[in-house]
DNA sequence: CGACAAGTTGATGTTACTCAAAAGTGGTGG
DNA sequence: CCACCACTTTTGAGTAACATCAACTTGTCG
């Protein structure tokens, strides 16, 4: 990884966007300058309101967030997760609205990010790229829900997990942090909770995965990908 | 609407671009001679694979076309509905992967659009708004298909229709096309045909709304919409 | 008229939800 | 160090939503 980014404490964040593109010393610097500004936000509390203005340009530098819908009565869906490295209104138009919340599912440290200059190439194709890779993981998401039984969803969305962790370089092939509760995983999969439980059972007693005190251990990624036809995003890493 | 898309026969898909945004003469002309170039796709056919280089940026001016995934055992789910106005391949990066596959569920006819020269700050203000709102629904569709059930899933996608429709002048507040099969509506909200059909019969009993014939007939607005707490995209149309 | 796709119906099975409570976990303050 | 609290995980029993399978009906088009 590049010196420049070395030099912060939370490089495998800043990373991510080097690995999408590569980056030249004046766009490195323009991330590391922009990089200084930071916004920590406590565990469960909101990031971004939806609907309203959307903030500067930013990135997940710790922690995990959420994109998520709350219904009157009180159900919740994530809509999409944010990990270290992810971006947030990057795309989006000048005065754009955020389309959805955002919250911090635990401490998340934010960092601003540039706006690229017209002659920022790689910048801005990192940019692409990353926004690229939601879009994907986002399609994925909505098969996840449409299609895949509980079983099925649980595998699909721990290997879509490794692979975002594998691109800041956080965990290995088959053991990563996995931060989460049961009942926020639910959230996520259109689960209840205590069906998590018991599907995550499932798995343990098979001997596929293991998941507990937030770390997740895969022990047969072999068949856990057959299971789910994983397949990794067609977007070129450099 | 402007003259200049008025003189073309699917004036209406060409119109939407000219909502998102204000277009002036250039504009208008660059979309008028990239939209000569035509391509039909019969209904069922496949418009585009996945994880192929993706086509020229263009724009459905005709019919209903969908990005889908398929399992190996034949399992569907469609990702999301294009329809006329709606763009396609216009974000992406050069050389960009098709994320999904994308195929055609009535005859369609697509067209090219122009890529937006850096001054045509209309178009790239519309493209980008197009964009916003596709996020806008495919966060949408997470929700429905990880939160509602049947019942609310049939209300709050037909909603969707409406209002998108309406952006492109196709059908009025209570009644519009939706030339859709209920097996495709099952794919498109991830449930059996079946279970679309006693719903539909549910919701036809209860003098909501009436799906026949490939048109909808919708009888109390208000009352579909507060069941799914609908609301706007929060993107400015001019 | 016949063929094929789409819509409808009934009976039955399974997945996942609901409600409720017990057991485990970690942090805090006395 | 322990008692207490809040939160999370686990367990059990009963239920509702949706799937599956198979047949029958309707509509459309050549």
């Amino acid at each position: 990884m590049n010196r420049h980014l070395q030099s912060f404490p939370d490089a495998a964040a800043m990373g991510r966007l080097s690995r999408l593109a590569s980056l030249d010393a004046d766009e490195l610097d323009a991330l590391s300058s922009a990089g200084a500004t930071r916004r920590k936000t406590a565990a469960h509390r909101e990031i971004m309101a939806e609907g309203k203005r959307a903030a500067e340009p930013s990135m997940v530098l710790s922690g995990w967030a959420c994109r998520s819908r709350i219904f009157r009565d009180g159900r919740r869906q994530i809509l999409s997760l944010l990990l270290p490295g992810d971006l947030i209104g990057v795309c989006e138009q000048r005065n754009a609205m955020a389309p959805t919340a955002i919250s911090a599912l635990t401490e998340v440290v934010l960092c601003a990010v540039p706006r690229p200059l017209p002659h920022q190439h790689g910048l801005i194709d990192a940019y692409t790229r990353s926004g690229a890779l939601d879009e994907f993981y986002l399609y994925r998401q909505v098969a996840r829900l449409g299609r895949l039984n509980a079983y099925e969803r649980i595998i699909d969305f721990i290997l879509e997990i490794r692979d975002r962790l594998a691109l800041v370089g956080m965990g290995t092939d088959d053991n990563f942090p996995l931060p989460l509760t049961q009942e926020t995983f639910g959230d996520l999969l259109g689960l209840t909770s205590v069906h998590v439980n018991r599907t995550l059972q499932r798995l343990r007693r098979e001997n596929l995965l293991d998941l507990r005190g937030g770390v997740a251990r895969l022990k047969d990624v072999e068949h856990l990908m057959h299971v789910v036809e994983h397949r990794l995003p067609n977007i070129a890493v450099v």
